[in-house]
DNA sequence: TCTGGGGTCCTAGGACCC
DNA sequence: TCTGGGGTCCTAGGACCC
């Protein structure tokens, strides 16, 4: 038997919920959800529900104040980036202390781990154990031949498992599930392929890619029919990540009526773009606003300026953005995007991605 | 009492140039 | 008169992920 090049996705179960129960262990099979500000008065969401509350149809992107009403007795608690961030860097530590692992993370909660081993389940376990011990929280673990199918495999293995999905089983266990289980593909994408007759991951498999480009263009097509069939990079890239921009953005509790306190918004958030910016030292190239009026009409401005570091100039050009705003509508949410220079050797080319990979 | 916040990349269409 | 063809850049918007 000779060591083999293999893909591994490590994905921590029920993350946030986890760290609050370990930080609370007084809630250890409670109804936690953990939102917002944790008030669920407020305009929010929920990021994470425990099983206990997901049984009375609480779901994470629910707003809070429509899951408090489905969970009356449920333990609601405020994000706590700070804290996840420092657990989360815990179990990126064990990860690349596995030996031969090559690391990329995908988030707080996510990691592909790159390994040649002969054993990739007892390899597998050997990561769960570890992380076990360093963090006491427990991940599922998908082995794959692609990132895709390594990806995929996870929510199979979930919880505390591991499954593997490659080449000689792929289509097996995915071919018949709908298009919508891809990982890139979402409700819109699956919509649009069954009005091309095309409903299940072996249908998409088989699909021409001259059909799917002319549907959704020339780069989208052909890869929507690489993941039908799982394809794609069996490469973890462990190089350092290089951000595009940054951006904040708020929901306001009570919406915005006049140009000064829209205005008043848009320098705040930018001021805290900047701040993001500048710790990345690097000029901004780029800025977009994006402005939400009540209640679900959402539009954005983009505008390209000359690569600066230079923050009055760079406020300038935000005002003229907040300038395209509507007057007399009420602003519930505001956004300010800052892009960044890209170092010419981080430039990736191609492949796709949906957030992360 | 309707919808977070942080990201990534792709596409279409218009402006502009030769 | 009537309106080519190829290319690049920019903007707005779409879709998806965690």
């Amino acid at each position: 038997m000779s060591a083999t090049p293999w893909v591994l996705h490590v994905d921590l179960d029920q993350f946030i919920a986890a760290v609050e129960v370990l930080r609370h262990p007084e809630l250890a099979g409670k109804q936690v959800i953990v939102g917002g500000r944790g008030d669920p008065t407020e305009r929010a969401v929920v990021s994470t529900a425990s099983y206990e509350a997901r049984e009375l149809g609480v779901g994470s992107g629910m707003p809070l104040r429509i899951a408090a009403r489905k969970a009356p007795d449920a333990v609601i608690l405020p994000v706590d980036r700070e804290a996840y961030d420092a657990v989360s860097a815990e179990v990126m530590a064990e990860l690349r202390a596995q030996p031969g692992a090559v690391v990329q993370a995908l988030g707080w909660d996510e990691a592909f781990v790159g390994v040649t081993t002969d054993d990739p389940e007892g390899y597998a376990r050997g990561i769960q154990s570890a992380v076990l011990a360093r963090t006491a929280l427990h991940c599922s673990v998908g082995i794959g031949d692609t990132l895709v199918r390594a990806k995929v495999a996870t929510g199979f293995g979930k919880p505390r498992g591991v499954f593997r999905l490659t080449a000689a089983n792929w289509l097996e266990v995915m071919g018949h599930r709908p298009t919508i289980e891809l990982w890139g593909v979402g409700s819109k994408i699956s919509k649009r392929l069954a009005t091309l007759g095309i409903r299940t991951v072996v249908e998409l498999a088989a699909a021409e890619d001259a059909v799917l480009a002319a549907e959704f263009g020339p780069r989208m097509g052909p890869w929507y029919a690489q993941l039908g069939r799982g394809e794609g990079s069996a490469e973890v890239d462990d190089t350092p990540y290089v951000p595009r921009g940054h951006s904040r953005e708020t929901t306001f509790q009570r919406d915005l009526e006049t140009r000064d306190e829209i205005e008043d918004a848009a320098r705040t958030l930018l001021a805290q773009v900047l701040a993001d910016v500048s710790a990345d030292a690097r000029p901004v190239i780029g800025l977009g606003l994006k402005v939400r009026y009540a209640p679900f009409v959402t539009k954005t401005f983009t505008r390209k300026i000359a690569e600066t570091t230079n923050v009055p100039a760079i406020m300038t050009e935000a005002m003229a953005l907040v300038a395209k705003i509507e007057p007399d509508r009420p602003v519930r949410l505001l956004g300010i995007r800052a892009e960044m220079a890209i170092p010419e050797d981080a430039r990736d080319d191609h492949t796709p991605t949906r957030g992360g990979w």
